[in-house]
DNA sequence: ATGTCC
């Protein structure tokens, strides 16, 4: 007996050894080589018969954990077709964001997709993808920044009462910009998410209490902005309870910072971890079961982080209208990077939006250009096609480092003189230039959104980017 | 997006 009677017999691997070893002492303990055999198919038609003990028990317990791996590789086996999904203004969007998005419609949870007309490349699935699956939650589908998110807040005042120096010292005294940046400790402010019982309810969630204390109220880096504009409102609009006009507003872009990208990178950890056999394309789409406990730990850890962001934009909205002496009018909000459990067709499914705005019938959302373009005031069209969703903004047409190479401190400057912007902070990488033309990606989602309001943006701080303008 | 590995 050795060791190619064993592969031909059809053991793999580790099994082959465990097979020779049971083997050899059925020779010694007298038995024939045919009789032998016979055994070895019996334990392997039935692992479970001969795992308790005996001699054939290790080689028993290797072969139902070899099973047990090859039903985890054939359940993250990718379909060889993705499944079809509805593109909007196709014409602006790289093949290599599509080629992404085809990947995901081959994950085995995937049941519906859509691509929004800003999207780009990110890290899984596209930024401006939507993607429902079933019993699954991707962590790369949600983002780094959980629960990234727009606020507006209509002041009632008008926009000429604002003058630029006043408005850009409210920003430099009531906003914070910068990673692992924090409000200092006598200027911070309560929340009552931070008052929430979830926080103790996971070892993770309790550890970055801490950060998520300091944070709140902050608005991170990148193209994270809190700016004073000018809302344009054609028409009255009495469920805003807005007359038709132009009003100072406050609109702000700001996510669940180092909390929700500690949340996201640890699930994502996870998630990689449960998948080990899952193709190398689709590695950064790694899924957890929503049913299991894993899956259960992110929901409500990405919950908590998309609440999270939201508080930070109540704080930031609630700080200036204080410091002006007023009440907002009307306030819209709204989630572009999480993850809903929506029906779709019938069937209740995780409906990820990573950079897309919810676009439900009659839903309010907040679509933003650049530093220096209009962002819109929108009210969703609840378009099945595209899982009722909406680009979350102008998306990035050169990425952060083709920005730097192409663009200069002179060509920003220009920018913002020609459309009489006022910038505290912010990078060449976010310069107008580097994303596509708002107003050519509001043109491709017009059966998606209804514009109500434009908001064009006059004093606005950023983060100082890695090259200033 | 985040002090870019708890």
């Amino acid at each position: 007996m050795n060791g190619k009677h064993l592969i031909k017999l059809g053991f793999e691997k580790e099994a082959v050894g465990l097979a020779l070893k049971a083997a050899t002492a059925r020779e010694g303990a007298g038995l024939a080589r045919a009789d032998i055999l016979h055994e070895l198919g019996a334990v392997q038609a039935a692992p479970q018969d001969y795992a308790g003990g005996g001699v054939y028990a290790l080689l028993a317990q290797m072969l139902l954990a070899q099973a047990a791996a090859q039903q985890v590789r054939a359940a993250s086996a990718l379909r060889a077709v993705p499944l079809p999904y509805a593109v909007w203004g196709a014409d602006l969007i790289e093949p290599g964001a599509r080629a992404q998005m085809d990947v995901a419609m081959r994950l085995p949870v995937s049941r519906a997709g859509a691509m929004m007309p800003d999207a780009h490349v990110g890290y899984g699935l596209p930024i401006g993808g939507v993607l429902a699956a079933e019993n699954a939650v991707i962590p790369y589908g949600v983002g780094v920044d959980i629960g990234c998110s727009m606020m507006l807040s209509v002041l009632p005042m008008l926009p000429g009462a604002l003058k630029v120096a006043e408005a850009s010292g409210l920003l430099l005294r009531h906003t914070r910009f910068g990673a692992g940046v924090g409000f200092e400790k006598r200027d911070r402010q309560d929340h009552a998410v931070l008052h929430e019982p979830t926080w103790e309810e996971q070892p993770l969630l309790r550890h970055l209490y801490d950060k998520a204390v300091n944070q709140i109220g902050t608005s991170g880096s990148g193209n994270h902005f809190v700016e004073f504009g000018t809302l344009s409102l054609a028409q009255p609009d009495p469920e805003l309870g807005l007359e038709a006009g132009e009003y100072l507003a406050v609109l702000s872009h700001s996510g669940s910072r180092g909390f929700g990208a500690q949340v996201a990178g640890h699930f994502t950890a996870l998630a990689g971890r449960l998948h080990p056999g899952i193709d190398k394309v689709a590695q950064k789409l790694a899924w957890l079961p929503l049913d299991g406990e894993e899956g259960q730990a992110y929901w409500q850890a990405m919950n908590l982080a998309g609440r999270y962001a939201l508080a930070n934009h109540d704080l930031i909205h609630a700080r200036l209208a204080r410091a002006l002496g007023v009440s907002p009018l009307a306030q819209a909000s709204n989630s572009h990077n999480l993850a809903w459990k929506e029906v779709v067709d019938g069937q209740e499914l995780i409906v990820h939006r990573k950079g897309a705005t919810p676009a439900a019938k009659g839903q309010l959302g907040l679509i933003p250009g650049s530093m220096a373009d209009p962002g819109y005031l929108v009210r969703g069209r609840g378009h099945a096609p595209a899982l009722a969703s909406a680009s979350h903004g102008a998306g990035r047409q050169l990425g952060r480092r083709a920005a730097q190479n192409a663009l200069s401190k002179k060509d920003v400057q220009a920018y913002l003189e020609g459309r009489g912007v006022t910038l505290i902070g912010g990078g060449i990488d976010e310069a107008p230039q580097a994303y596509k033309r708002i107003e050519e990606v509001i043109a491709r989602q017009t059966d998606l959104v209804d514009v109500l309001a434009e908001f064009r943006p006059h004093v606005v701080r950023m983060d100082t980017g890695s090259e200033d303008v």
